[in-house]
DNA sequence: CGCTACAACTCCTCAGACAAGCTGACAACT
DNA sequence: AGTTGTCAGCTTGTCTGAGGAGTTGTAGCG
């Protein structure tokens, strides 16, 4: 299926691409938006939104009368594409890094609210892995992860986590539809083994539970 | 210095606020241009750049002919930001877990030009922790560092910590202004002692080498 | 039932007009 | 000399009307 991109998507890619290389110093001002319409051969409002656009992302800042400003080199990165884009095993990776580091603090660092938290999702996941869709079952599997994660108390881990989520959500469900659901059992009594290492405040066992049972289900994948 | 903000930005706001409130569904499709310039008392150009914005912030999408559709019910975390904004503790551990992991996997995929890069740049830190400015040895510690990173093999991986890198070299340059260089001496060991384990294969040692060194820094700084 | 043609809708682009804001130059004043 | 006021000429901001291009649902036909 073919893409035809709008000429103001085209004129920012345009824009990107000389601010990347250049052309224009940080802190620099573009050309008028007439001159610029007539350098690339578009209207001036195409040109306004090819600018909207990469204001948008946070490379441009227009201030009325002064003029178009370049306030950063290149898009910051988007998560949400690096991650569609990579494998899924890089991606599971990354995940692995994450939660095994997050299991290791939360095992110092949880509450009894965590501890309460963990109950309910892990219960919540074991109704789920019986009798519903795959989606349920998903959503429980993450919920009761992202209890982990939570338990960490580090704003960066859980923001890290919450970017990985909607890729790892797509790949589970992807996986379940080829893959009957034989291991949802098995799978039950990893999960408690990560929470009980967390209520016995061990690092080190938190730690490898988490590593283990994700390596297992990124093994399963290839 | 006050700072008004154009119509367009406004309606995109607005915007925002209702795509967050749910007003519209998760791929649900948004009135006509001049339905919503009509509800919002502007002008549709108006609505366009405001429209145009949200998508480069990858909220929303229009496709010609068909609609404006919403593809994300809040903007993408500015990881920028967010990292600007959290405690350095916080992203000390959120590198700590990426690097531990990375030098696990290197340890299992490192090829003979990961290693030239680990002479290389383990040499350069050597001589820029001797006798040069602040900023050279951080980045040469940031190269080594990163060398490690990239031998991991994982696109994730190494985006995750690129991403890190502007906040925790600003952290570095901070903690040497305060302290005196007086544990150069003593790090250049525990570099080799990571690199060493890595082209030795050895998973494990790598990695426990990799979170005894980046403990050892989260704890300088406390 | 399946296919085609089409009408109604949507966004896309342009041009022109005027409003609003910034900047630098220069005159007027203290 | 230094400060203040004014203004012309630039910039972006907003609106409107026109026509082009793509999508979608539907009425009509075979």
């Amino acid at each position: 299926m073919i893409r035809r991109h709008p000429l103001a998507e085209q004129a920012a890619e345009e824009l990107l691409r000389r601010i990347g290389s250049g052309e224009w110093a940080l802190g620099g001002k573009l050309p008028g938006e007439t001159t610029l319409a007539a350098e690339l051969g578009v209207g001036r409002s195409t040109i306004r939104e090819a600018v909207r656009e990469l204001a948008g992302r946070r490379v441009l800042e227009s201030r009325q009368g002064a003029g178009v400003f370049v306030i950063a080199h290149q898009a910051a990165e988007d998560w949400d594409k690096v991650l569609r884009r990579a494998d899924i095993t890089d991606v599971l990776e990354g995940r692995l890094a994450i939660e095994t580091e997050a299991a290791r603090l939360a095992a110092s660092r949880r509450t009894p609210a965590d501890l309460k938290n963990f109950r309910y999702t892990l219960s919540d996941r074991k109704r789920a892995s019986e009798k519903s869709p795959d989606d349920w079952y998903v959503e429980a599997d993450l919920a009761f992860h992202r209890a982990i994660v939570t338990a960490a108390h580090n704003a960066v881990l859980t923001e890290l986590f919450d970017t990985f989520v909607p890729r790892i959500r797509r790949a589970m469900i992807d996986m379940l539809k080829l893959d009957e659901q034989h291991r949802h059992r098995h799978d039950q009594a990893a999960h408690e083994a990560i929470a009980d290492a967390i209520r016995a405040r061990d690092p080190d066992l938190a730690a490898t539970r988490s590593r283990e049972h994700l390596s297992a289900v990124r093994s399963s994948l290839i």
